[in-house]
DNA sequence: ACCAATCTGGTAGTGACTACCGCTCCGGTA
DNA sequence: TACCGGAGCGGTAGTCACTACCAGATTGGT
């Protein structure tokens, strides 16, 4: 069998993925994450409860699912080993935002933009849902230290890179709590840039932040 | 009323507390967290499943329940504000963890220590532990800002701060996998300063790391 | 036209968690 | 010493997330 096995079957199956994600964020961000059930999203996007466990393998999920994370390790695969670790990270991570919003910054908030933003408000506020974002956020962390290191397995080898990549993840997710918090009117590379740069010292980034 | 209402009360209060989570970590060590239910817990604790769920209001609980945030909080806010905040808030986990392992650091692992230890590898092991202990680390974010800031209410002002303090507890986090996959053999204090020095750089910490 | 794989839906069940209600025992008071 | 308020403990019934196990429908390749 072809590995792009169908078209249309790959076609269908994405569309009613976008589906059931768009109604589930519409619905937690209108009633809220816990009182809404998943038969509520279910009904609300024309399929049955069980599909919905066929796309989405957690309730979480339906806010989480997202593949931005491989992005991300493959630019830091792609970088300069010559510059520092903090550095190689951050730039990656501010290139990767950059590329995901490159939308009008401020003032015209495209469609996914303002998508992203809702699901960020939702991760954000809700307990559970925050504490999966972080965990998927320490999975990318090992993802960058595979990214970064090639093939070291000692652990007392890939410890300093752990911390360093650890240490720039926690400056992300404070930059996407203030974008959230901000409504997206800040432009997210920016953000990121000045968290880096406020824990590691305005010298880490290889561009200065503009604001 | 008195506060301390009743010393007797208090006293039992903590013991089947403390005996529910001594059978929770056990059982939950031995047969897989997912694999044991809380009634098998309340079951082996000699109590009913009700009573579980009066002392710990979810079942990551069992595992994730304790108070040492509180400490680091309190001790940054007696901390120095003339020094930069990055060493700051290390030098606060340093003690922290110092105070918290004050035991044998290698070769005599207290009982203390080795339940801490029993509880982090189910954290980092468990899905659904370690996304919530990454989340209990983000409440700590906060207390420690507010620990710093004293009374900044401006998002902008505590923005810093928070990066800070996110990339230090990511630091911290990394030292406390590291620890737990060397099943306490290296001193804790020594791990988290390490850390702090791969993410911020050797100059960073005040008493430099003995290894 | 046929077959295999996939998508979808239904049923029944487990387990975490939550009201709501009584019982018992401790701690201070008349 | 007898008594009363409150706190700890247990039971019942229910909701909801999630998981097998099974059956029908649709699509792609032969």
């Amino acid at each position: 069998m072809p590995d792009q096995h169908s078209t249309l079957r790959a076609q269908r199956r994405a569309d009613t993925q976008r589906t059931i994600q768009a109604h589930a964020v519409r619905l937690f961000t209108e009633r809220g994450y816990d009182a809404t059930t998943v038969t509520d999203v279910a009904e609300a996007a024309g399929v049955s409860p069980m599909t919905v466990y066929r796309h989405f393998p957690t309730k979480e999920d339906l806010v989480l699912a997202d593949r931005n994370g491989r992005l991300v390790a493959e630019r830091i695969a792609a970088s300069s080993a010559a510059q520092p670790l903090v550095r190689r990270i951050g730039t990656a991570l501010i290139d990767s935002a950059a590329t995901l919003t490159d939308g009008g910054p401020g003032s015209d908030p495209t469609a996914n933009e303002r998508f992203l933003l809702a699901r960020l408000r939702l991760m954000i506020s809700t307990p559970a849902l925050r504490a999966r974002h972080l965990d998927n956020h320490y999975a990318l962390q090992q993802a960058i230290v595979d990214a970064v290191g090639g093939d070291t397995t000692d652990p007392d080898a890939v410890f300093p890179t752990r911390a360093a990549a650890g240490a720039c993840l926690a400056a992300l997710h404070t930059a996407l709590v203030r974008w959230a918090e901000d409504d997206g009117r800040t432009a997210l590379p920016d953000l990121i840039a000045k968290a880096l740069a406020a824990a590691f010292g305005d010298d880490i980034t290889g561009t200065r932040p503009n604001t």
